[in-house]
DNA sequence: CTTCTTACA
DNA sequence: TGTAAGTA
């Protein structure tokens, strides 16, 4: 809580991002399109990722493997860091209750036979508490 | 040789 | 997403 600072620092070359998150270069240069990660730069251009980065492209994989989409996950991450949020939703939804609620998603998705609940834009999902968050 | 961008499949 | 092309 005082050295969290190192995580923020943009060290990591594309090959070693590559390699610690399983990603390809084309991935990964998608989701920064997509703003879901926001690499630094050298004066080269040359993208230069923190462990923050990492951390985050490893969520973007487990939510992409779970079914989510562009917009899924950034709704997620919105929700996820927004202290304008009603404070239903501040109450920190933790990763394993995403991945949890993620799952739910999916066998329901599956028993209804339709890929669009996971691939299309709406993403419904709830928590335990029964609140629904969102949907598009 | 590695990375980047752009564009096409 | 993969990959080819032309750079930096």
């Amino acid at each position: 809580m005082e050295k969290e600072w190192r995580r923020s620092m943009a060290l990591l070359s594309m090959n070693i991002v590559m390699q610690l998150t399983g990603l390809t270069a084309r991935q990964i240069r998608y989701y920064e399109e997509h703003k879901l990660v926001l690499p630094a730069r050298t004066e080269g251009k040359q993208r230069m990722f923190s462990l923050d980065d990492v951390d985050l492209l490893l969520e973007i994989k487990d939510m992409i493997s779970s079914g989510v989409n562009i917009a899924g996950i950034k709704q997620i991450f919105e929700m996820k860091n927004n202290p304008t949020s009603t404070k239903e939703v501040q109450q920190a939804i933790s990763d394993a209750q995403l991945r949890a609620i993620f799952r739910e998603e999916m066998q329901i998705a599956q028993r209804h036979q339709r890929a669009s609940l996971r691939q299309g834009n709406s993403l419904a999902f709830k928590v335990k508490t029964g609140f629904i968050y969102k949907n598009q």
